[in-house]
Order: structure tokens, then C-alpha cells, then sequence
DNA sequence: GCAACGAGTGAATCAATGG
DNA sequence: ACCATTGATTCACTCGTTG
């Protein structure tokens, strides 16, 4: 990799990865001399035994030696260490990012404020395709959480409010991010087709991340560099980067990775936003936020039928039980029906159809 | 507020407000006697100074009493005692609730590990309306984050996944909730027509939580009941709430709305069941009562099997005996296979599945 | 060539019951 | 308490093959 040498930071080995533990390599770096932090420990999942999809295929779970930890304690001891050694190195004015799931993620927003880091947001990642829940036996784990924190209370932290507003066609940028998991073509694969890395972060987050909270020139560092997403969208965007790694596989993808990067021209940066569909609303919707209350009666838009909205956001007809669409189409002896259009409410002596709400709902997403 | 006994609960204060501080109340309750807790705690925000619109008026910012901390120090021994008295009171296969923003949520989420809950979920709660950020320094603090957590690893706490399914329009639901901000009517005012509270809840939020980790019947406490949206919403639902609070405002405005809510009817009430609910019926039954004749050769789904049906309600093909899922997991190669929706039989040239069998002898037992 | 279809997959703390 | 058995359970998207 190639060493650039930044203005008062000499001996800052830029755009390398190195090897080794991120605790001892980071006291091996000078003090207040990084920018930014991004940083995606490991979660520490405590998985038990194996999980199969309905169709008994296995899910190929995060099983790796890097996440396993004896106890809570073990977990929060390491987080304190790479954290400390983290502060050390950020500039005055330099900022960290941490991602994590519901597992570690409340361990290391505690630690950080336990080491005198300052939130700044807490950013939700909604992942635009999650792996379902198999079992129905939770809500769909769909989004990560990032922590976004200063080195300090008084720090003057870098934030971009206006390109980061461009970025979301004109309104400021909110602190929930809808994003693709990473699949496709930007995948890394080893060398037997395999995902070369379990838990590969999407460009498109950290292309956010960089954007808001750096500018061009600014050196970022990544302690768990992995495959380099944080290198690569770096790169490409004309920061500076540090990776550190521990396990030689990673580093070798990392490097083959970055070396197909390059640096977009001033041009290209700029993202043409795709216009989005109507938000779906489900009927439910409705009924908790009270529009409906349920046993309230809807009636067909021709006048033939009735029914009882349920709490669940079900109707219910006699035995006739179901979505407002499966009840329309079972009354009308239809294959299917737009329950949207079809029901009605009556308010104040008027036949109000319920399409009408939800066109309500949808102005207040807006 | 009326009284209802319990079955087995004898002492618990139904449907009332309790007046004190939280922690000694529910120290006096009984032990394992609560099915939930939702708990909205104080989010120590830490405010400095006032807050002021781009037009110069003032943010009306949480700066009650009740929120202020001394440290985090102080803010953590108060949530971990509030937490353990929680959980003394809560029923083995009883489940918690806890909402909070980033000043506090990592705080509570590590002292509900380290008080022995087992986090289920974490909720994030995006707001459809929330307030912008007005000096444009960080991204729009556009959400609010729940924990979800049962009693212990191994408790079997309550999740009605159909009907949350239901809610969602047929598709299961996310752990990112889309709900707007409390306003409007449902905000409930002072004599003076100030927001009676500062932090009032959404009744959509809690209908989604109540709906998805209760029964009807079930009793739900609030630690901090506020203005008492669990208990407004927790009566409409036909759960029965206990609230605690301190502060004898909140509780006046509290009473005087569940005076003004009324419990939904029953049928309003029934919600969409999961299959494991339904009595299970063996597979011999159906050739008990005739239904299978014993000899008839049933056929796989995908049709690349046969197997004969045998007198004891166990399946042949060659060598292989045993269950309906036995032998089809066996000729898959599979882990496992639920039988009743893999075998099916020929009647007057068309394939049904045996679970339609099945569906008519549950249909009988009712 | 293109549409239709089927297979594969992603940071997952993922079962309940009867003997 | 443990063990064997029953049988419930998936969304969005990509990619390769079939028609």
C-alpha cells in the first residue's frame, strides 16, 4: 500500500493495514492524530444451537472464534481497552463511529460514555432486506444500530448538515437510514465462492458515515477492518485510511479489495437519487393509531356487506375471518379485492372509504 | 378505580394508580405476580441551556426535576434498582418493556443484562413527525429505542405472532416500528392548556406492545405511569394495569382519562391465533375413523415419493418405517419434516394434502 | 432475446410436548 | 430432569436456468 505523508502527523502510516491486535497497535500510533474512528467490534452474538429456514436448509451462521467471549465481563473489559486506546489517538476535535447489535450495543454505548466520549446520535441502519425470523418467535431482527459520539463534550466535530441534506433530496438528514444489506456483486468472495467474510458492512453506510463526518484529507481509522469496506469507500472518496486487522485471510482480501479501488473524481460523487414508491401501509396501522376503533363496523362500498374490525387489524364477518382483503374477496365470491377501495366507515351520517386514511398516513410520512 | 381479584393474585391492586416512589411500591407487591412491565424511565438528557427555534421562539425541553442526575454513576444505581425490583415481581414467563432515547438506553439495556433479563428484541421506534434539529449540528433525532426483554433465558414469555403479522398486512413484523408522535386530541392538556406531561406516549406504540406480548387478562404494571397511556390503552385492550407514580399532578390527569376509556368487546378483542395453539390430532386418527384406509398409498408434495399407509398410523416404503414425518424426513435427506404438510393422497384424481384431513376433524372438535 | 421460474442467502442470542 | 417426538416456520433480493 501506498504511504502519503499528512501535514503534522508524520509518522502516520496512511492507507496500510496492519497486522496485529488493535489495542497494542493503536498505543503504537501517535496520540491525537486521527480524524475519524470506525469501528465494527465484534457482537458477541451467544448463539446456542443451529437454526434451519421452513425448507431445512441451515442458516450459516456467525460462529467464528473472533466473537466468542466467556462473559459479559470479558466482553466489557475488551470494549473499555479498545476504546481507551482509540481516545487517545483521536484528535481534540475527532469523532468515533461504532456499530452493534442489540447483543454488545448497549455494553459499548455505556462504555463510551463511561470514557468520556460524547454522543452525539444514535443512527439506526433499517435494513432494506433482513433475514426473516424463522420461527416467528420474535419481531424480525431488521436494523443495526452506530453510535456516533465526539472525544469529548466541547469537541468541534466535524458534520456536513448540507451535503448530508442533499444526500436525502433536500430534507435534513434524519437519524434512521433505510440501506441494502451488502449481496450482489459487492459480496467479496474467497477463493471457493465463499463469503469471504461473515458480516461485510454495505458501502452505502459507510459512504453516509464518511460524507457527514469527513472531509477530503482527513485521515480515518478502522480497528476491525475486516474485508476494508471503511478502506475502500475511503479511498474512493479521497479520505485517508488506517486499517488494523488481526487475521491474515481478511488482510489479503482487504488488500486485493483496494487495490481495484479508485478515487472518484469530484463528478462522479454526485448520486442521482431514485424516486420512491408509496410507502406501504397496512390496514392495522388504522387501528393503533386509533383511526378505527376496533368492534366499529365497515361496510362495502356497494352497500351489500358488514364487518367488525378486530384489534389485530383483522375483519371479521360471521366465521368469515381475515385480511380487509381476503373478507372482501370471500364475501364477493371474488379471487381477490382491493379492501383498500372496497370498505367504508361511516362518520358523521357520511360513507367515508378507508383508502382515505391511509392517503392521511402517508401525508404524515412525508 | 374498581378492584378485580386475580385468580392466584389475590393481593394485587387492579386497575389502580399507586402513589409513592416506584421502587419501594413494587418492593411491597408480591413476587412473580405481573406478566409485563412497560416502563418509560426518566432519559437523564442532560440539557444545557435553553433551545431556540430558527424564528426565536423557545423549545419547550424536558427540565423537570425528575430528570435531573447527579452522574452516570447516580443514573445507573436508579435503574439498577428499579430494574431488580421489576424483576422480582414479575412472573417467570413474564416479559419487560423499556423505551429510552441514547442519553439513557445503553445504560439500561447493559443493567438489564447484567440484572439477568434476556433482551428479545430491541424496538426501534421511528417517528413519523418528530422535531427537526433546528442548529442543523446533528442528524434529526428521528427515533426512540425500546428494549424488549424476558425475566430469564429460559422463561417462555408471550408473543402473539399472527396477530402482529396481521397488523402488518401479512408479512411479519420488524423489529422498526413507523408511528407518528402523541398530538393533537390524544395529547392530554393542563387547566391551563400546557401539555399536561412532557414525554406522553402514543397509544399506537403501546397497542402494538400490548397486543404482541399479552393476553387479554394479563396484568401490566407501569412503573412510570405518567399520564397512564399503558393503563388507557392496557383497559381499552382488556388487560388489566397497575400504575406507579410519584408525582400527584400525572396521577390526577390519569384518572380522570381512564375514567373516559372504555374496554373494547369481546369480539373486538379476539385476535388471529397461531396454528400451535389448535389441539393436535395423531395422525392414526385418520385412520381410526376411517378417513385413511390402511394400504392406500399416500404421495410427497413435490411427487418424487410413495409411501403406504399402515393399520397403527405409522407410513412404509421399503425398509423405511415410522412417523409421517419420519419418513419424509428420512426420504428428504432432511433434519426434519412435518408430515402433515408433506403427504398427500389421491381422491377423484386430485392430490389433498392430509393436513386438510386434519383441518376437518379440528373443525368437528369444535 | 427475454420472461418466468427456482434456488440460494443474509450478524440469529429462533419450540413445545409427552413420556 | 432428560430424551425422543411432533410439527411449525420466511422476506427481499440476486443469480442462474428453463421455456
Amino acid at each position: 500500500m501506498m504511504n502519503t505523508k499528512a501535514k503534522g502527523a508524520p509518522e502516520l502510516p496512511l492507507n496500510t493495514i496492519l497486522s496485529g491486535d488493535c489495542v497494542e497497535v493503536m498505543n503504537a500510533l501517535p496520540e491525537n492524530s486521527v480524524d475519524l474512528i470506525f469501528a465494527d467490534p465484534p457482537y458477541n452474538l451467544q448463539l446456542r444451537g443451529d437454526l434451519h429456514r421452513p425448507d431445512n436448509s441451515k442458516v450459516d451462521a456467525v460462529d467464528d472464534d473472533w466473537d466468542q467471549f466467556d462473559s459479559f465481563e470479558v466482553y466489557d473489559r475488551f470494549t473499555r481497552d479498545w476504546l481507551k486506546a482509540a481516545r487517545r489517538i483521536l484528535k481534540p476535535n475527532g469523532a468515533i463511529w461504532v456499530i452493534g447489535s442489540y447483543h454488545n450495543i448497549f455494553r459499548v454505548g455505556a462504555a463510551l460514555q463511561n470514557e468520556g466520549y460524547w454522543i452525539l446520535n444514535d443512527v439506526v441502519w433499517r435494513k432494506a432486506n433482513p433475514m426473516p425470523n424463522f420461527r416467528g418467535k420474535r419481531f424480525t431482527n431488521a436494523h443495526e444500530t452506530m453510535i456516533w459520539a465526539s472525544k469529548s463534550e466541547k469537541a468541534k466535530y466535524t458534520f456536513n448538515y448540507e451535503a448530508l441534506k442533499e444526500l436525502n433530496e433536500g430534507v435534513q438528514m434524519r437519524s434512521d437510514w433505510v440501506l441494502p444489506i451488502c449481496n450482489g456483486g459487492e459480496r467479496l468472495k474467497d477463493a471457493n465462492g465463499e463469503k469471504a467474510h461473515p458480516t461485510q458492512k454495505p458501502q452505502s453506510l459507510l459512504h453516509r458515515v464518511l460524507i457527514g463526518s469527513t472531509n477530503p484529507g482527513d485521515v480515518v481509522l478502522d480497528p476491525f477492518f475486516g474485508t476494508g469496506t471503511t478502506g475502500a469507500v475511503a479511498k474512493m472518496l479521497g479520505r485517508d485510511f488506517i486499517g488494523i486487522e488481526r487475521e491474515e485471510a481478511y488482510i489479503k482480501v482487504a488488500e486485493e479489495r483496494l487495490g481495484r479501488v479508485r478515487k472518484l473524481d469530484k463528478e462522479a460523487l454526485e448520486v442521482t437519487r431514485a424516486k420512491r414508491a408509496e410507502p406501504r401501509v397496512p390496514f392495522g396501522q388504522l387501528v393503533e393509531r386509533g383511526m378505527l376503533r376496533p368492534g366499529e363496523e365497515l361496510h362495502s362500498l356497494n352497500g351489500r356487506y358488514k364487518a367488525k374490525v378486530r384489534a389485530d387489524g383483522t375483519l371479521a364477518q360471521a366465521d368469515i375471518k381475515g385480511s380487509i382483503h381476503q373478507v372482501g374477496a370471500k364475501l364477493e365470491g371474488a379471487p381477490s379485492c382491493n379492501g383498500w377501495t372496497y370498505w367504508c366507515i361511516k362518520r358523521d351520517g357520511k360513507s367515508i372509504p378507508i383508502d382515505a386514511m391511509r392517503q392521511q398516513i402517508r401525508q404524515e410520512m412525508r
